[in-house]
DNA sequence: CGGTAGCTTGACAACTGTCAATCTTGGTGG
DNA sequence: CCACCAAGATTGACAGTTGTCAAGCTACCG
């Protein structure tokens, strides 16, 4: 499981080109690092993983190994309440990274579960702090994305605490093609693995209330939907409906 | 304003002893650092600064160059909506630090601004990376932190999404003492510098709402309360409170 | 000591939650 | 390959918590 483990010196022999030659890389971690860096990168991020649709990438109370990047499908992070319900607290879209929580403690604090059927790079953190040590560029990139997750806390925080229902289906789904937009994928009809429910459970509504607000947008004609599959019919009303607020 | 820079070599002589002698240093940054370590940080936090009632310590658009842990006093952050309406995002209170999103873009995405007479250190970014790269301890205590910051943001989506009124300002009130005493501060009767408005706008609620929640938990005898004083007359109803939910 | 900002209280409205029933759709097995 | 089943999604009716509006109260600042 662990390297060969020669302490300090990396070797740029070997390129895996896990990074160099991902179409990602512009995104993921490697964004911004030159290509030594990321030739020191490619060395480390070695284990490429299949997970099937619920299956779990780690769960609470696990030791904290790795941290993750999604390459294709997606993910839903969640916490179990006291009374055991499940919280859905992020969603996570290829190209974007999950697990940094491990940076903080030993144990997970949360569950990851794909989806849909995935692919995920897994870099154990224990390499990244090393490399991070020899390469200051890839701790700083972390640093930067951990802090870009933050920000993004805090829009997050802003759509619960203010936005009415309809809003928040129509700021997640604006939000959802922003990010589909910046990895290049289709943006005008897709499928989104995420059910209703767990929809509604992120966006802190009941499924019903979801339901209605999917209702409203069609009625408005701003999307198609069904089950999983959506279409945008007009982006521009999307944004508007966002913007009004 | 900048130090004079010998770019790698940081020499370890003229203790200015801020965070060696800082009540607070077993919370804050330095924290599980060892000595040589925090008398490396001692020559960097250099600025101490007072800051009045409503003093902005930064404001969105600023260029982020320092981040700031607070010594004294309270700080809240927030974000302006589309339509001008401020949404407050986090609550800053002594041995915590603030404007950890500095590390993700050169501008700053939100305001923080003092809610009472307060003290902070401030931390050029510059330097702390200098730093991190001299002495790995630190970059890894940076990170903790923002890992940190992370799981706690997970904390906030719950009780965004999920908790009744009642529930979330007990459990503000909960987790307020708990971070006072973290830092040795009294949990049974203190200030809150927080006005009734702020507090609603941080959790989601309109000040009725969160007029009407300590209402309630007054005639429960859990609390006394008037404007800023605070009183816990039972941790344990408090605790059950937010238990049961 | 007075004014004013902040807090509290009450009455009512509205949005979202709850409950119950029906409809769709995707997957499975005959 | 088709039909059926079950899980998920939608819809409707109603209830409840929180928001809104309006008024009055308090306490702090000058």
């Amino acid at each position: 499981m662990s390297t060969a483990t020669s302490p300090q010196i990396i070797e740029l022999g070997a390129m895996r080109r896990i990074c160099s030659g991902c179409s990602l890389r512009e995104l993921c971690l490697p964004a911004g690092l030159d290509s030594e860096a990321i030739s020191a990168l490619d060395e480390f991020v070695q284990k490429k993983q299949d997970l099937h649709v619920q299956e779990l990438a780690y769960r609470a109370g696990d030791i904290a190994s790795n941290i993750y990047a999604v390459r294709l499908g997606s993910f839903k992070s969640y916490r179990l309440r006291e009374n055991g319900d499940v919280q859905i607290v992020g969603i996570h879209l290829p190209g974007e990274l999950f697990g940094l929580d491990a940076l903080a403690s030993e144990q997970r604090q949360i569950y990851t579960e794909a989806l849909e059927k995935s692919n995920v790079c897994a870099l154990p953190v224990a390499d990244l702090e090393r490399l991070s040590r020899q390469i200051p560029a890839i701790g700083r990139q972390m640093m930067r994305l951990m802090a870009r997750e933050l920000n993004s806390s805090y829009e997050e925080h802003e759509l619960l605490a203010n936005d009415t229902a309809l809003t928040r289906v129509a700021k997640f789904i604006w939000r959802y093609v922003q990010r589909r937009k910046q990895v290049g994928l289709q943006t005008r009809q897709f499928d989104i693995a995420i059910s209703r429910q767990d929809l509604a459970n992120y966006l802190g509504l009941q499924v019903e209330t979801v339901s209605r607000a999917f209702r409203e947008l069609r009625d408005r004609k701003v999307i198609t939907a069904s089950r999983s599959k959506l279409e945008i019919l007009d982006h521009a009303a999307l944004q508007a409906l966002i913007r009004s607020e």
